[in-house]
DNA sequence: TAGTTAACAGACGATATCGTATACGAATTG
DNA sequence: CAATTCGTATACGATATCGTCTGTTAACTA
């Protein structure tokens, strides 16, 4: 049965290997095509000709168009995923201030970025037609980030650094702080590069409000927006 | 050469009257299935006969499908005007508080309707690359809440009832605070309902965590999530 | 009634894309 | 070299939709 010893991983080595890059690169190329272009507006054949294959290729790949869009959301999301393991877990040794800090320019950053935009475009679009896919993009994304934040304040509301009788609420309150109205500039492509300079100010600013109001003693000493 | 007396407005009574809700109707049909499915996934064929329409009549009516799109857009950028207008404009005899409360609330009621929510999720996905348009919606809509809103607070500063050094930024934090994560969840179809049931809650929880960071005299006495 | 215009029904040619199928070249192992 | 597997090139049938066009009926005015 097996052409290959038992306790080797089991590996077809006959004939011509397979071009390991190939169904990366088709995503790849797809996710872009998809994102600038639309769906239905992107045939197989394009896809494969930017990706200097040929259609009989592609398809040995994936079943359909649709596949393919599919095992790119999915990876997308796989990324998403990876992305906010090291943002969301700030460090612990830091004063709550610049945890927080941390955790907003982390949010911030990620929010503005290119894979982060283009695919919440996509989705809005195009897969609010899928639900499942929506809510767990939901729940892997922007509602892991609020469960995170809201831990955050609520040890900190434990320690006596904050008061804040509703951690999810307030991590809500943060998190709109910080985001204003970013998303939609964002979202209609507009003011990317601006909104990226104006991280930090922007984080700052909403942390000084947010602890005016959650701040165990009130520190209403300078506002936001000015020195 | 005219065969109406010049006196009265020109018409043309000769001949079977055109249906005049026809171009409406077409509008309506063609919208909301764009909306269901997406531009390219919806034929021509089926707009006109799901509007009760043969596909000539269609034609008559707009040249390409893509001008059916765009006619549906800037009438549906029309109602989003015409919804601002008295949204706005808050009873300036009522308390700052009471403005803004009442400013938050009719905020939160259109971003939580199904126009505003259809409507973004259509620009978000098939419209951002239509950058000109994109920037319109911007200034019309949200750019237009956050400027008016600022004008409020701006007043309420002047009358020593705020202490805001950038009355443009405290109004995206407000805006902020009452958004919340809610952008995502309605661009995701998610909880809809929940949301708008919510919304008052919402609007005085926010409004609390503002006045504590911008009012003049802090007003911490209850936070928000306890009454 | 005659003239005129709106709308209908349906066929049409022109494309475009889908997914498949066929035959050939390329790379690798034994 | 032979066997084998990956990829190429390209043609194919099957749809599907576009936007047009023809001929007919409906509604209304003068």
């Amino acid at each position: 049965m097996n052409t290959t010893p038992a306790h080797r991983p089991a590996r077809r080595a006959v004939g011509r290997p397979a071009d390991p890059g190939l169904a990366t690169r088709l995503l790849d190329t797809g996710w872009q095509m998809f994102l600038e272009r639309g769906v239905d507006a992107v045939s197989v054949e394009a896809v494969a000709a930017q990706a200097g294959v040929s259609k009989a290729t592609f398809y040995k790949h994936f079943a359909h168009k649709q596949a393919l869009f599919e095992a790119a959301v999915l990876r997308e999301m796989e990324r998403i995923e990876a992305a906010q393991q090291p943002r969301d877990e700030p460090d612990s040794t830091q004063s709550l201030d610049a945890q927080l800090r941390q955790f907003g320019i982390g949010l911030m950053e990620f929010l503005v970025s290119t894979p982060a935009v283009d695919f919440y475009k996509a989705l809005a679009g195009e897969l609010s037609r899928h639900k499942p896919l929506a809510r767990s993009f939901y729940s892997l994304g922007p509602g892991r980030t609020l469960t995170n934040l809201a831990a955050l304040i609520g040890d900190a509301v434990r320690k006596g650094e904050l008061e804040a009788p509703d951690p999810t609420l307030a991590a809500e309150h943060l998190i709109g702080l910080w985001q204003g109205l970013t998303n939609f500039q964002l979202s209609l492509g507009i003011d990317q590069r601006r909104i990226r300079n104006a991280i930090p100010a922007r984080v700052d600013a909403g942390l000084r409000v947010f602890m005016a109001a959650y701040g165990r003693v009130p520190t209403k000493k300078r506002l936001a927006g000015e020195p």
